[in-house]
RNA sequence: GGGCGAUUAGCUCAGCGGGAGAGCACUACAUUGACAUUGUAGGGGUCACUGGUUCAAUCCCAGUAUCGCCCA
């Protein structure tokens, strides 16, 4: 059924990308398994937040990976694209929460965790769809039916199984130490957590008296309220002011608690005032500090980051009623002026400092002694680093595993644990007396505790990000042994942000050696972060987000494709203009009305054309022009280089096919020649057909409707083969015949325009001095030269005739004899600009070959070429010299 | 403080040991043309700076300056 329909003037995107998409999915274009003969190609999504909406970072991350699916799958491959959406633990639980506040609903902890979890769910199947909508909308080629959900059964079954494996081998254990606790949300977080912000603040200098009451220390801080914490003073073993000191013990103000000064390398003597309280409790250095001097760590805060006086060392302490209780920054408002009342306060300096801040919460994090559940991620992270090391696992670009080593090589103990509702509830129960059993189910539990045990689960849950390690085997069914597992495991290529290396690669990787015994893909595929116009990051706060659904109601998800592709370049960030997207819609119609220029001359009817045939230098120098932009887009998205890629096509279409070749075919085209019409038309479709294939996995919309509306077709472009052509496809002496024309008409139109000839204006050539080549390729060409070069006729002459504008091509002298309308001063300026940049061009050539050392070492194909390009640049020099003498 | 990266046309950015590129913007011209979401032609660059290696440096090396990101 070959639609008959014309082609509409302008190309619609929003009509037809719904109705392809669901063409292909419901056909089962996307899923894996259609080529069982075939080796399989395996992507595993980065799973979106279940309640997310599609932002420019998921447009671009999502494109490139279909773009390696569709490129893979034309190729041939099995492709598995994995899909599927996170739980996102934190993130999600606010989101309900807010919602709970907004409607006036009871909070989470009114409702009770169960009735809140229901209530959990409902919003995740509510807007759940949204982003997987949103992606298909861009055109992602997924196997929706494997689609999997963090929190899904299979999943939870492969967290538990990981969880009291880990445990059973001591990889998870559970300890009491400083944690980052959000006093907000109520919960510790994990460092990766924690954003450190710059922050205007002061340096508090107070003076604690000594004992023996000889005097005083000056400490400096940033942290006032944390005193009543203190258990020592620290300063600089080396620092000659305090040596004496070290030994002696001061009172604690406010407190009256005795403390040491002791030695430690901490204490830095170039900051304040070089001696420093320790705060066990509540600081990550003082906690080491601590220990390393023995000093008691006493806490002081609840888990509201309020004043907690409760620990015994307070109980001594005079009115103490006053502070217990006080919200931090009221109390640190307090200390300073009781301090102050007190003539202990010395100086209090501006200063800038960093303080930790929850990434989703936007609290400020306390450090807080808490039992918590620890990953022993130095042991895990090691067989993680050999990986990349040995090149079983590749970063590219490649300078991103130095990032990876170099956290990987410092990592600290993973705490797992979150105090959230929403998420894996971690399989461990306590008896009364506290003893823990891990097991992957109750039933299982209360085995190992025994008959009659009382047994109660542990609350928390885990960290979001336990879960995602384990989703390059978990969505293959992991822990049965599925056919899936068995062929797409490893997967090939991981396609990421460089800002979740840390977060989520090395998780993966580290899950899947422990658990699969290998790396869980070869590849991991860094790419840039998106950012605004002006390079700042997108952020709603700032108003510069740029959202990707609106770009593809303007320009189409495909014009959004492949700007996207275009930019991202390696080792570099993306500063998106909508310009570009405007530009490359624009491609999208260009190619779109190269299709209706084909169907206007019948080439879509033509018949098969067979690219080792072509008789006509044009026809031989396309199909060479096929293949080398073939070669260059394979050769580019093997690399990974997507900017290279979409360079290619795009130059490809526009360039060579598009204003080149279809030019330079309508003689042939709309001529009387039967023989070379009908090669022509056949060799455009095929070339047409090529660039379709080419083009697919950027801007799979618009070649899919092409592809269906020029022809009778029996698959679906996205289904059909990826071309490969040989290096013979390439003729050298049909590329010289083209190049020649494609030379001979820029020289006219170039001094045409130069010379203000009208645009329009027909006017003769008189070529002089052609040699017999020259004669030849005039004669062939005679007709698409005049047509493109506008001229009235084309002649032959032994001398240049009087009032000429001359240009050189090769040996010739092309000359248009423009009597009448000729400004002889503006030629002979013209001829002279062009003399002395051909003379520039000689100086720098002959210097070099004037140079012995040049001469002696430079390869000698360079010589040679140097060569040439001298006596060339010389011979033209001279037709120019003799064209410029001419005017007298 | 440690690490990574950047500096190339007015803007956004490719490139790369041997003839400085693209897109956008700009200027002029063009409505015979599949396409004005177009075409043709053109202007515009000490490839941040200073040294070094080399026959040859925008490219490699060292340093300087400026800017950015990550980690502490």
């Amino acid at each position: 059924m070959a639609d008959s329909s014309k082609l509409d003037k302008t190309f619609d995107p929003t009509a037809i990308e719904t109705r392809l998409y669901e063409a292909w999915e419901s056909e089962g274009c996307f899923k894996a398994g259609r080529a069982p003969e075939a080796e399989p190609y395996t992507i595993v999504i980065p799973p979106p937040n279940v309640t997310g909406s599609l932002h420019m970072g998921h447009a671009l991350n999502n494109t490139l990976q279909d773009i390696l699916c569709r490129f893979e799958r034309m190729r041939g491959r099995d492709v598995l694209w994995q899909p599927g959406t996170d739980h996102a633990g934190i993130a999600t639980q606010m989101v309900v929460e807010r919602q709970l506040a907004e409607q006036g609903n009871e909070s989470r902890r009114e409702m009770g965790r169960e009735k809140f979890l229901e209530r959990v769910w409902q919003w995740k199947e509510e807007s759940g769809s949204t982003i997987t909508r949103q992606l298909r909308r861009l055109g992602a080629s997924c196997d929706w039916s494997r689609e999997r959900f963090t929190m899904d059964a299979g999943l939870s079954k492969a967290v538990l199984k990981v969880f009291v494996t880990l445990y059973e081998q001591g990889l998870i254990y559970k300890d009491k130490r400083l944690v980052n606790w959000d006093p907000g949300l109520l919960t510790a977080i994990s460092d990766l957590e924690v954003e450190q912000r710059e922050t205007n603040s002061h340096l508090w200098h107070f003076n604690y008296p000594l004992e023996d009451g000889s005097g005083h220390i000056t400490v400096a801080t940033t942290r006032p309220e944390t005193m009543l914490g203190d258990t020592g003073v620290a300063v600089h073993p080396e620092d000659e002011r305090y040596k004496d000191l070290i030994g002696k013990n001061v009172v604690l103000p406010i407190v009256g608690r005795l403390i040491p000064i002791i030695a430690d390398e901490y204490a830095d003597p170039e900051k304040g005032s070089g001696a420093v309280k320790i705060t066990p409790a509540h600081d990550f250095n003082d906690f080491e500090v601590g220990k390393r001097c023995g000093l008691a760590a006493i806490n002081m805060l609840d888990q509201h980051a309020a004043i907690d006086l409760s620990d015994e060392a307070f109980d001594t302490m005079d009115r103490k009623d006053e502070w217990h209780g006080l919200d931090r920054y009221e109390a640190r408002k307090n200390i300073v002026a009781t301090l102050e009342g007190l003539g202990l306060v010395d100086k209090i300096e501006p200063d800038t400092h960093m303080v930790p801040y929850g990434d989703r919460s936007n609290q400020v994090i306390e450090p807080w002694l808490t039992d918590q559940w620890y990953v022993d991620a130095e042991a895990m992270a090691k067989p993680a680093i050999e990986a990349v090391k040995s090149g079983a696992t590749k970063f590219v670009p490649p300078n991103w595993d130095k990032t990876y080593f170099e956290w990987m090589n410092n990592i600290q103990p993973w705490c797992i644990s979150r105090q959230l509702w929403w998420g894996h509830q971690i399989p461990a129960w306590y008896d009364e007396d506290g003893n823990v059993f891990v097991a992957e189910s109750e039933e299982a539990a209360q085995a190992q505790a025994g008959e009659g045990v009382a047994l109660t689960r542990d609350e928390d849950v885990l960290d979001t990000w336990f879960s995602s390690a384990l989703w390059p085997f978990s969505t293959l069914g992991w822990p049965d042994e599925t056919p899936e597992l068995a062929r797409h495991y490893k997967t090939d290529v991981l396609v990421t942000g460089f800002d979740i290396i840390f977060f989520w690669v090395a998780r993966m990787m580290m899950s899947g050696l422990h658990f699969k015994d290998e790396v869980p893909f070869h590849t991991v595929y860094v790419h840039a972060l998106v950012r605004d116009e002006k390079g700042q990051k997108m952020s709603k706060s700032k108003g510069n987000v740029v959202d990707p659904l609106e770009i593809m109601d303007k320009y189409g998800a495909d014009a959004l494709r492949f700007t996207l592709s275009a930019m991202a370049a390696m080792g570099r960030d993306i500063k998106l203009a909508e310009s570009r997207v405007e530009g490359y819609r624009n491609f999208a119609t260009k190619l779109w009305n190269a299709a209706r220029f084909c169907e206007m001359n019948d080439c879509f009817e033509a018949g098969e054309f067979d690219p080792t045939k072509a008789s006509l230098p044009l026809t031989q120098w396309l199909v060479g022009e096929v293949a080398r932009a073939q070669n260059a887009v394979t050769t580019a998205l093997e690399a990974y280089r997507f900017n290279d890629a979409s360079n290619g096509v795009y130059q490809f279409i526009w360039n060579s096919f598009c204003d080149w070749y279809v030019e330079l075919a309508k003689p042939a085209l709309q001529g009387a020649d039967g023989v070379a019409k009908a090669e022509v038309q056949a060799a455009t479709k095929w070339a047409m057909d090529q660039a379709l294939r080419l083009l697919h996995p950027f801007m799979p919309f618009v070649t899919e409707e092409v592809w269906a509306k020029t022809a009778q077709r029996d698959n679906h472009l996205m289904l059909d083969v990826w071309p490969n052509f040989p290096e013979s496809f390439i003729n050298e002496a049909a590329d010289a015949e083209v190049s020649w024309l494609i030379a001979a008409i820029g020289e006219i139109r170039s001094v045409r325009s130069e010379m203000n000839v009208p645009a329009g204006a027909q006017v003769p050539l008189v070529v002089v001095g052609a040699d017999a080549a020259t004669q030849k390729r005039l004669s062939e060409t005679n007709a698409v030269l005049k047509r493109l070069a506008r001229l009235a006729d084309i002649s032959e002459a032994d001398a240049v005739p009087e009032g000429a504008v001359q240009t050189v091509l090769g040996e010739a002298t092309f000359a248009l004899p423009l009597a009448d309308v000729i400004d002889v001063d503006a030629e002979k300026a013209r001829l002279a600009k062009d003399i002395s940049k051909v003379e520039g061009e000689i100086k720098k050539i002959s210097g070099k070959l004037g140079n012995q050392g040049f001469m002696d070492k430079a390869p000698e194909a360079v010589i040679e070429e140097n060569k040439a390009r001298l006596a060339e640049e010389e011979a033209r020099r001279d037709k120019l010299q003799s064209a410029l003498a001419r005017l007298g």
